[in-house]
DNA sequence: GCGCAATACATCATATCACGAAGTATTCCG
DNA sequence: CGGAATACTTCGTGATATGATGTATTGCGC
């Protein structure tokens, strides 16, 4: 897929990997594969970003003797996602004068 | 609108905006203002960038004493069209995984 | 028990890109 | 005469996705 299209995808693709309860990097990885590919440096740039912004919260544990960090959403995600959901009315209006009529289809 | 979210349309939109005939920057950023707004300097880029990839090209022509660049999209410019309707498919399943059950609406 | 894949996370350098700021130059209207 | 609109250009900056690389452990096959 192009990356510049992904890019507006990534960030809200990453906080519905975890709307739903607590995940850990390697999880949402394979998690969002069928969806949406993406390398673990930019998933672990975009959860650093995420927490910064407040979106998120980390908690490290052990599991099987290996740290692993579990990341849960905060409201301030759960807004972002609300707000995606606006947003993509206007991408959609876009996407209508990308593909209108004057051609097949 | 999310900057990143913009990123992937705007190169589809300007093409979108010649793909019924030749048209020039200022009045292409007209055109789109109700869809996208993106700045001049902007517009004037992603031209250069969409002439370099062969899908458009650039026509000079003097109009009430100034000149005037007026660009026509070309094949090349139509199938990367086409390959976006294509993406538009893979996007949409991101989208349902964004805005997934377990949600209102 | 050796090697390798899988698990799990981190850092760095790089390339792409949208945009604000600023500039140049002309036309048109009041 | 002055300012808005038209029309295009250049430069610097900040954001960001990614490949490469590194660290460290567990589990499996042979």
């Amino acid at each position: 897929m192009d990356i510049q299209l992904k890019r507006g995808l990534l960030d809200v693709c990453v906080l519905a990997a975890i709307q739903d309860g607590e995940s850990y990097g390697y999880r949402i990885i394979k998690e969002m594969k069928p969806y949406l590919e993406m390398s673990e440096s930019t998933l672990y740039t975009i959860l650093k970003r995420l927490e910064g912004a407040g979106m998120l919260t980390v908690r490290t544990a052990e599991h099987d003797g290996r740290l692993r960090k579990y990341y849960k959403i905060t409201d301030r995600g759960r807004v972002r996602l609300a707000e995606f959901r606006e947003e993509w009315k206007e991408i959609m209006t876009v996407y209508r004068f990308v593909v209108r009529e004057g051609n097949k289809q």
